[in-house]
RNA sequence: GGACAGCUAGCUCAGUUGGUUAGAGCGUUCGGUUCACAUCCGAAAGGUCACAGGUUCGAAUCCUGUGCUGUCCACCA
């Protein structure tokens, strides 16, 4: 006998153990059953997972339990990533925090940090498995994987060297984005920027003023520039040369006329410094001037400071500031100036923009063979999403994809730091025999361990480590290759993807699922190096959900614990299923939502009622002494079926469709509430207080197993957990059930009309009871339009009274009490119930002529519609068939409420 | 500056080809409840669907404009 009320704790963990020794979620290669594939985008090793790697969990789990019961070859490949910069900082501050260490890359070394860093990750992972396990996430992990495995590290090798070898990665020097804090630059996308007020001060630049919010970096200025057309400095020439007092003594300035600089804005003058600005930087480069870096790479002035050498920048400048306004060339400060300051997203370093060498990729190159073309990159990122090969839901980020493509510049993929897939190059700092081949870059798949040209031995492996994007950029294919051919260097990385036999079997991947925040770090990336490396897209779909945000809407932070909920502190009361169901219904994809402990308590609520439920369905079958296992599948089609039964295994059956076609448009929020409102309105507060009457065990038992393979995706463990005690006799565990499927032999629509029709008449009895304010020991008449129902809603009359409550009821066709009745319009009936001297009937005669003014307003609409010939011609015949059909109902109720305006 | 969203009940949000009385959950109020479930049952109150125009017999839904909120991209010294 089941416990009286649902308890997670004690099941959850017990069903996850059953489900992963039974192998099912170990995909089998040699099936023959079309596949389904997710990889699951690798959670950060950095600790712990949060609620939006839940809302992805759940997600993909509906997804993959979905195929598997639809009998797909259902694989979710997990890992994790090695997240490069986010990783090594973590550890780096906690050594500094445990061990002291102010410095602890130049006191440990690399080997030492690697080792830590390795050893920390080993902990997270095993953190995040179990966490994945907890949320009852179906995932392969014999396939698990790690983007700094040895065979993903093999990947990104192969990739690199294709690259290089087509001239799609290069080196050079550009200007990047420095972050003095964690010595590193990232990437274009991984800055963020933040209002900031901050003083704008004007200074004298000789004939000019120029101002800025950053005095600091001027010390090197020497070019002047100004829009051509500016009429205000005309009688300046570009070109034109000119000495002025500055900083630090007498400077020779440069005119230059550029159009970019905004005559509007300031003085329309300014000074460039090209080496820690970027607009400066590409102005320098259009007119070939002379570049100087002004702060080193920990932030610090250089000599060409003079004084100031040394001082950090904001140190530095308020002194700058004073020594000019002593030398009189200061003309005034703006306090309330607004500018944004770019940070690190990681770290929140403040940006310093420098000029490095750094290795690119080219992104414009067109020599990527596409569809028997040459493309670009970028080319091919469009192509793909243009041609419909990849589709993503919703579909308003496609537009936000290609604008972000159309601003994509040469991506950055070299990193100053330790952790991560090291550049695989190598340089011959050799011995005096090097050649001139030798002086240049040499790309190793293998570790290099002697110069190919010169021979020596003595070799330099590139410091930096690759853009942590570059590896995951991979994912969906890096995961599928043999592990084994890796090993082969003399293996080419085609050679290995077409002997790889998951690579072979599961790729493309069927659904990409991800928050929409990494479209571009991400998504963008995969299909940009997954085309390219492989020759195939990455996969057909990508859905991307919304953030969780708290009940103000904040965005859930550690830092603000207001709101803020922990899915390990939520698992062990509400239970995993209830969880995700929170997270699942009411959220449309791509759009925020919130999440607060209020939505999973009802959501907890609804697993308990499914619970009792289902309780209930075995008390009955007890009572009549019927075994639940021996019941099978197909008994109630044998059966006596009251109306009730009819009627709810019609709506079964219409649900079972509904819910399917949903589910393959992703529509999983709809789903969810339709599952929700079902079991718990009709089966639970209908169905079920009927059986109280009379019951019939085998259709009790047939509907709630149907219910419980349908919420199975949604909440795994209590439907699998009910499973065991209503399965048939010969049936497995729930998760390998096959999808149910629509019996139409109990598709039966006159049941559920009827049904419905009693529903209906219940709910207008109360209505109009509410409206009028009757008691309920008075008698009330209700008149309906036909004797047929009549008759029906007689047979039914007990449950009818008992649910209305109303002690006395009687049944009349329309016509008998036309004087006294007051109507309650339905969806599809009308129920006029009668109460003796109690009906406006002025008021009752201003809403029929509304309702009919209404009604004759639809009716001409649909006429019009039916006759539209190209509607005919072009819609399907079910829309038209269903158009006559309104149009047929609209008519027979106009005449009805015509006939009762007459009577009034 | 450019783009993309959102604005529906006190709160959080559904609402896919325009259709008859706009929904749910939570919250509030009232009533009930030994026999599946108080993690329950029944009911009520609460909405000019941001605003203004337009198309239509009919608009939360389509079009135009405005306002507010949010996000992303690009950035000006």
């Amino acid at each position: 006998m089941l416990s009286k009320a649902y308890d997670p704790q004690s099941v959850e963990g017990r069903i996850y153990q059953m489900w992963e020794e039974s192998g099912v979620f170990r995909a089998n290669r040699d099936s023959g059953k079309e596949p389904f594939v997710i990889s699951l985008p690798p959670p950060n090793a950095t600790g712990q997972l949060h609620l939006g790697h839940a809302v992805m969990l759940s997600l993909e789990d509906i997804f993959i339990r979905f195929a598997r019961m639809q009998g797909k070859e259902a694989l979710w490949v997990p890992g994790t990533d090695h997240a490069a910069i986010a990783t090594e900082n973590v550890v780096i501050r906690k050594i500094q925090d445990e061990e002291g260490i102010t410095d602890p890359r130049k006191e440990l070394g690399r080997e030492e940090i690697l080792k830590r860093i390795q050893a920390f990750v080993e902990e997270s992972q095993a953190t995040i498995r179990s966490q994945i396990r907890k949320m009852g996430s179906s995932c392969d992990w014999s396939r698990e994987a790690y983007t700094m495995d040895p065979s993903l590290n093999r990947c990104v090798n192969e990739v690199f060297k294709k690259m290089y070898g087509d001239g799609l990665i290069y080196r050079g020097h550009r200007i990047v984005n420095w972050d003095p804090k964690l010595q590193t630059n990232v990437s274009d996308d991984e800055v963020e920027r933040k209002e900031e007020t901050a003083p704008f001060y004007t200074f004298k630049y000789g004939p000019f003023a120029i101002s800025t919010a950053r005095p600091e970096t001027k010390f090197g200025d020497k070019y002047v520039v100004m829009h051509p057309d500016d009429k205000r400095y005309k009688k300046y020439k570009h070109g034109d040369t000119f000495e002025c007092e500055w900083i630090n003594g007498k400077v020779t300035a440069t005119i230059i006329k550029d159009t970019t600089v905004d005559p509007e804005f300031g003085t329309g003058v300014m000074t460039i410094t090209p080496w820690h600005d970027t607009a400066d930087f590409d102005i320098a480069e259009r007119y070939s001037l002379d570049k100087e870096q002004i702060i080193d790479f920990a932030g610090r002035l250089l000599p060409i400071a003079g004084e100031f050498t040394g001082m950090s920048i904001v140190d530095a400048r308020p002194k700058i500031v004073e020594k000019l306004r002593k030398k009189g060339l200061f003309v005034k400060v703006d306090e309330n100036y607004v500018h944004n300051v770019a940070l690190n997203s990681r770290g929140k370093g403040i940006i310093e923009p420098q000029i490095k060498e750094q290795w690119f990729i080219d992104v414009n190159k067109k020599v990527v063979a596409w569809k028997k073309k040459k493309m670009s990159l970028k080319e091919v990122m469009q192509d793909v999403i243009h041609s419909g090969d990849i589709t993503i839901i919703p579909d308003r980020f496609e537009k936000m994809y290609f604008h972000w493509i159309d601003n994509l510049r040469d991506w950055c993929i070299s990193r100053q730091i330790w952790w991560g897939h090291r550049i695989p190059v190598w340089y011959c700092i050799g011995d005096g025999a090097c050649t001139l081949e030798c002086k240049g870059p040499m790309v190793s798949v293998e570790p290099l361990e002697q110069c190919p040209h010169c021979g020596s031995t003595n070799l330099e492996q590139d410091p930096d480590t690759l853009d942590t994007w570059f590896s995951s950029a991979l994912w969906t294919w890096s995961t599928l290759v043999d592990r084994k051919l890796t090993d082969d260097f003399s293996r080419s990385l085609e050679d290995i993807l077409n002997q790889s036999p998951d690579f072979q079997r599961f790729h493309p991947t069927s659904v990409l699922e991800t928050g929409y925040d990494i479209l571009f770090f991400w998504v963008a990336r995969m299909i940009l190096m997954t085309t390219y490396a492989t020759g195939h897209i990455p996969f057909k779909t990508v859905y991307l959900h919304g953030m969780v945000r708290t009940r103000d809407g904040k965005k859930m932070s550690k830092s603000d614990p207001e709101g803020c909920i922990d899915p390990l502190e939520v698992i062990p009361t509400f239970g995993a299923d209830a969880l995700r169901l929170s997270m699942i219904v009411g959220q449309s994809p791509g759009h925020d939502f919130s999440l607060y402990k209020e939505k999973i308590a009802g959501y907890r609520n609804f697993v308990n009622k499914l619970w009792n439920a289902s309780r209930f369905v075995l008390l009955q079958c007890e009572n009549a002494s019927v075994d639940p296992h021996a019941v099978k599948t197909d008994a109630v089609e044998h059966h006596q079926l009251s109306l009730a039964d009819k009627a709810l295994l019609s709506a079964l059956q219409n649900l079972v469709e509904d819910v399917t076609e949903k589910l393959q448009q992703y529509r999983l929020s709809e789903v969810g509430e339709k599952l929700y409102s079902f079991v718990w309105e009709y089966f639970c507060d209908w169905y079920l207080e009927l059986s109280k009457d009379e019951a019939n065990p085998p259709v009790l038992i047939h509907i709630l197993r149907t219910l419980l393979q349908l919420l199975h995706p949604y909440c795994p463990f209590v439907t699998e957990e009910l499973w065991a005690s209503v399965k048939s006799k010969d049936a497995g565990m729930l998760i390998k059930e096959s999808w149910p499927t629509v019996v139409e032999a109990l598709q039966d629509q006159e049941s559920f009309d009827h049904f419905q029709r009693v529903i209906d008449t219940i709910t207008a009895i109360r209505k109009v009871r509410a409206d009028q304010g009757v008691a309920p020991d008075k008698k009330i008449a209700v008149v309906v339009h036909s004797e047929k129902w009549v008759e029906l809603l007689e047979s039914q009359q007990e449950h009818i009274r008992r649910l209305a409550r109303v002690e006395s009821l009687t049944f009349a066709p329309y016509g008998e009490h036309p004087e006294e009745v007051a109507s309650v319009f339905l969806q599809d009936i009308e129920v006029h119930v009668c109460l003796e001297g109690l009906i406006d009937k002025e008021k009752e005669r201003e809403r029929l002529t509304k309702e009919q003014e209404k009604l004759e307003g639809f009716l001409k609409g649909v006429q019009a519609k039916l006759g539209n010939k190209q509607f005919i011609k072009n819609a399907p015949a079910d829309v038209i068939q269903k158009e006559k059909e309104k149009l047929q109902t609209a008519m027979e109720k106009l005449q009805k409420l015509e006939e009762r305006l007459n009577s009034l």
